[in-house]
DNA sequence: CCTCTGTCAAGAGCAGTGCTCTCTTATGAG
DNA sequence: CTCATAAGAGAGCACTGCTCTTGACAGAGG
């Protein structure tokens, strides 16, 4: 009854927090969504006990929209296309970043300063990489990706853990340079976002296009 | 005389706000940069007119003693050994980040909410990734990375552009791999420095160094 | 039907912030 | 030696996160 009030409450304040989150940033104030809800300030905190509990709600729900993004976009391509379904999560995260800037920083930028993620968030944050795995795995299971990179023996212990987690019957050559494509699709993006890229990219589109379209090939996933 | 002491006292502001930085990250006070300075608030405004304006110095500063480091590490390595002076100029960038891993945040995280970079702060933005084409344009010159990836005519030019700049005689193959690199390296250090390899990789050291190595074997600079 | 309990909003208040303004001091150039 | 100028001090404004107390209201138990 009064939960769903409740419920309903905390979702209207995440909603325009997020809109403040896009003027003023991480450090987004209380007072003001409280003034944008006419409310006063201190009823907020019947809802969020710190404006650092907000942050982290807002931080749980971008890791899930990204998420969902990512997974919706890999599986409405077909099973068997395997670049392309690496192509959908590059452009699903790009896609995403660009049209949720403020919360890609918040996600994948600095640190809030005092502010340290709860162990929740790490479950809710690897689903994209995960789905990435998914794909590599789908792809090596039917011999594809067999590198014979030769890896020092405790980077191959590092890239094998990881390995188990999202990707386990991977060769670690592949596994490795995925790993590296994972990073220089997140440079990417980052740079982008936070305008690296400005007075030296004129069209980042394509040219991420063709950066990943390299990885790919680089990974070993077949272009149709 | 009078311009001297001028001097000392920006850059023991600046000193003492870099301090505050490690704690307080980009939203430090001036007050408190004050109080560490047994000064009154007030006074700072008669160096710096904003608080921003602190930042940009900051800012111009952490570009700057990145560029002096990438410089020196590279500058070390024998002219013939591209390889190593690509390895140096990666492990600089790794080094000097996690040595100042909030001066790091400045430039290459989140941008301030309200801050916008100044025009003067491309120039010196540009050093580190200005020397990186010194080597591939050495290694060019002598007949190295002889790429003939095909590239999308709006990418061509693109890269072209940014070859014209930073490397004029690297073919575009080989600098779009470049280019993949860089942001593969940024991507490294900014999941490291911002705790996104946390819970996931225990000696990020030696698989930074793979990581990189394998990127100098895909640009095509030897490795010694 | 009444009372009692738990939830919520409101308001005041504390300590802190960036920044502006005015006043006072002292220092170095002429 | 004079005096314009630079620099510090202090008060004040509007804002922040957060705490505490007070008052209103709803629903459950007797």
């Amino acid at each position: 009854m009064r939960a769903r009030l409740r419920a309903e409450m905390i979702d209207e304040i995440k909603a325009i927090a997020r809109r403040q989150l896009a003027t003023e940033g991480a450090n987004l104030s209380l007072r003001a969504v409280a003034r944008d809800l006419g409310i006063v300030s201190s009823a907020i905190y019947r809802y969020f006990p710190s404006r650092d509990d907000l942050l982290t709600a807002l931080i749980l729900d971008a890791y899930t929209a990204l998420g969902d993004a990512v997974a919706a976009a890999e599986g409405a391509v077909e099973r068997g296309d395997f670049g392309g379904r690496f192509l959908a999560i590059c452009h699903a995260v790009r896609d995403w970043a660009l049209a949720n800037p403020h919360e890609y920083a918040l996600i994948y930028g600095s640190p809030v300063p005092g502010y340290a993620a709860p162990a929740d968030t790490v479950a809710v944050a690897t689903r994209a990489v995960t789905i990435l795995g998914g794909v590599i795995e789908d792809a090596a299971r039917i011999g594809l990706l067999r590198y014979d990179d030769v890896l020092p023996p405790e980077v191959a212990g590092e890239v094998a853990r990881i390995g188990e987690i999202i990707a386990p019957s991977v060769p670690i050559g592949a596994l490795s340079r995925t790993l590296g494509t994972w990073l220089q699709l997140f440079g990417f993006v980052s740079f982008e976002i936070f305008g690296q890229l400005n007075n030296a990219v004129e069209l980042p589109g394509p040219l991420f296009e063709h950066q990943m379209r390299a990885q790919a090939r680089y990974i070993g996933l077949p272009l149709l």
